[in-house]
DNA sequence: ACGATTTATTAACACTGTTCATTATATTTG
DNA sequence: CAAATATAATGAACAGTGTTAATAAATCGT
């Protein structure tokens, strides 16, 4: 059975492959100039056979999306040595903007786009893998503010969803450029940092 | 000058006609399914005539995108009858999340896509005439819940910022089928609500 | 070595937004 | 009124897009 293993690893290494051609033409050329054709001449293939490799390209840019939130759960690493929950979630909620604001095309795919769900509908029967981990990181957070009574109790998803909704609101709307119609756009993401900040300790204190 | 008067009137009505084809495809099929091509072949016209009228598509997707608001700013005539600004902006809440999840094409134009905002840049020097009027209203009244001590005074533009967010981020989320991930998809919308009311909430009482 | 299977490619389909050169239609001037 | 001009409309084409069916090349199991 070993050529059949070797197979499969050969397999997965063009895989790899194409994967890391995506990621390349889209930090360097961005979301909307990812095509099948270019991805397809930077790793000197035809376009048709990216096809035997994956699905479409809604498989290929979930993929792009799965490495953009290993990105953004790396950025969180340095959450588990702070030991107040509260401060913990402070610094998740900036982390997530200042993620969002230096790597829009990113989180376009992680958050905005409809392709990479599409993917885990059809295929992938409902996992997705880091996004439901950077999801878990924000409920524990809450669940133990909770715990250790700092915030008041409450249905944790439905209070997780109202500061996600803070944080997503405010990044989306800046790499859209809302924002600006609001503040000037000099005061933009120093708005954003007061906002998330105001939304904690509102939190707190209610 | 009766002539040149005339010649700007059929023009205008023509760039009309071609508006409310976009719509009617817009509407019907969706955003993405409206295409220059389409359009030129409800109204009966050539795809490149539409060039004519209209410098590209961005142009026409403004539009559409304007249009939105219109739609978004009927839907709040019945703010005015409200005398409480906080029973307002509770209101003004409900009735962005409701529309967002009634207009979900529209309002993918109006808050997420990135065309609308490009035609503004590019020629109408920065004049958004529907969205500042959407965005005028909500600053208003949480000025008025300033001004009677309601809510704690702040910068208006701030806060305005920190509420819009919530309520766009919970739309945006939803549209998108994030907040699915969150809560059982039936519960998404209940828990929506919850959490703009929560939110007016806690402003309440900050 | 031969047939079967996997892998890769070519050609094509049905689209997309947009532009250029050309034709048809009005309008204005001599 | 006729000629010249300005406006409006178009057909063809460019340069791309995702995707598929048919075909060729390479590899594998017997």
């Amino acid at each position: 059975m070993g050529i059949l293993e070797r197979k499969e690893k050969q397999r997965e290494e063009i895989r790899k492959m194409i994967l890391e051609a995506s990621m390349q033409l889209f930090v360097k050329e961005g979301f909307e100039n990812v095509s099948i054709r270019k991805i397809a001449d930077l790793v000197e293939y035809s376009p048709t056979t990216l096809y035997i490799y994956f699905k479409d390209k809604n498989e290929i840019l979930f993929h792009l999306c799965e490495m953009g939130f290993e990105r953004m759960i790396a950025s969180n690493l340095a959450l588990v040595q702070i030991e107040n929950p509260i401060d913990r979630l402070y610094l998740l909620g900036e982390n997530y903007i200042n993620f969002g604001l230096e790597n829009p095309e990113y989180y376009d795919l992680m958050f905005i786009q409809n392709a990479p769900m599409k993917t885990i509908r059809e295929q992938n029967v409902g996992h997705w893998p880091n996004g439901d981990i950077a999801l878990e990181t924000l409920k524990h957070i809450i669940q133990e503010c909770m715990d250790k009574k700092l915030i008041p109790t409450g249905d944790v998803a439905t209070i997780s969803m109202a500061v996600w909704a803070v944080a997503h609101g405010l990044v989306s709307l800046a790499i859209r450029q809302r924002l600006e119609r609001l503040v000037e756009p000099d005061k933009v993401v120093q708005s954003m940092h007061e906002s998330i900040r105001w939304m904690i300790n509102t939190l707190k204190k209610a």
